[in-house]
DNA sequence: GGCGTTGTTGTGCAAGTGTATAAATAGCCT
DNA sequence: AGGCTATTTATACACTTGCACAACAACGCC
């Protein structure tokens, strides 16, 4: 008689707590970030996601019209977090321009933005920008807030040498120290461990310190 | 009586040619780089990839041993096609190292290789390079090549200045001009049409000049 | 021209996909 | 404590996926 008054029943339904609105949904977008860095797009299933957030599958939809809403929400988390980790460098006070772009650079060029798991997530967002133009959209404006942050510092550092350049030098120049950061990250995101620390935010400041024109720290601050 | 004789039986089987080994898995291949530029790595099945080749699913076992391998090998493909299209501008003869090196960038920063096809199936790939270490040593091999190549002609450049580097600082114009380059690709790719035709080579001459600190060029070649 | 080889097709199948929906239960309100 | 409600689970379903396999027919060879 194992059958009548099992203390243990085979067919428990699992236990399960009920999270805040805002908490669930966070954790369903990092769990999906977590996939797709780990088996990319094609093996972000609904299961896998679920399975990641510690919840059964139907819950996704419970808090997202479908699975693409859900992936669009985490490309948005991820970008905002990239440009936001990019921006903070910037709001130093009490430094000279010049200062505040070489942080700026050594901020971009270190961890946590130098990151093999966000370059992979990147990558294989951005690579259906050609497809989705939604993506493309999203994409542009970032890197254009992006451009044009930069071109906001290039126009302090060559204003405190009293330098005046005119619109489309700026344009050029933000584009080209654009270009040096990013070729740098991937470079630092896919092969890391062929530069040592600090390395590339060298290799960096001194590119974009030719690209301007200012002749080399002599030693040190200021 | 349409039943019997019918001239055009409903059942008729495909009618097909059979093509060469070779011909077969480069058709199958491309389908394959189609496939994934237009729908990603999730949308690429064998089933779309054979509709595109102009053949049956049931084909590709016959020429792989799995999606898998097919994959990989058009991987392969890409990466060669793009790193051998690179280099092609650097066996001009007859040409300063300076016009070499200007000839390269600009052949870098214009059609064929700002594509945004390609672009896609770069970026789809090596987004994957994270988790799949093949994709990671594929590329760092194509990278590294790359790399070399850039140094070497720095190299020349700088000789043709009687300027005498060190390794160490020949690998810092390298990574730097590589960045650049990479970086200004990447730019033209995704948002091609912010930019002027040339505008982009002109850039990147521009600051890889500054970078290795010669003198603009004053009024055309030589 | 017939024939064998094998490139090619078509069908079948088990596993996995996103989504729909009913059943259950955790936690709040009174 | 007890019920209400919305969160969460579990199951079902139609469809797609990669792969296996047998039937077929295109092409070279005699």
């Amino acid at each position: 008689m194992p059958d009548a008054a099992d203390p243990a029943p085979m067919n428990a339904r699992r236990k399960f707590r009920r999270e805040g609105e805002e908490r669930r949904r966070q954790d369903l977008i990092d769990a999906t970030l977590d996939s797709v860095a780990e088996h990319g797009l094609e093996g972000a299933t609904v299961r896998t996601i679920a399975l990641r957030a510690g919840v059964t599958a139907g819950l996704i939809r419970h808090y997202f019209p479908g699975k693409e809403d859900l992936l669009q929400e985490a490309y948005a988390a991820l970008m905002g977090r990239m440009t936001e980790q990019a921006k903070a460098a910037l709001v130093m006070e009490d430094a000279s321009p010049r200062q505040r772009l070489a942080a700026f650079v050594t901020a971009n060029l270190n961890a946590p933005i130098i990151d093999q798991r966000v370059f992979s997530l990147w990558a294989t967002f951005i690579g259906r920008a050609g497809a989705d133009p939604t993506l493309a959209r999203a994409h542009r404006e970032g890197y254009l807030g992006f451009r044009n942050e930069v071109e906001a510092v290039v126009a302090e550092v060559l204003a405190a040498e009293r330098r005046k350049p005119d619109a489309a030098e700026l344009r050029h120049h933000a584009i080209a120290i654009n270009a040096i950061i990013d070729g740098l990250w991937i470079e630092g995101c896919l092969a890391g461990e062929m530069f040592s620390p600090g390395e590339l935010a060298a290799i960096g400041i001194k590119a974009i310190e030719a690209e301007l024109g200012l002749a080399p720290e002599q030693g040190g601050n200021q």
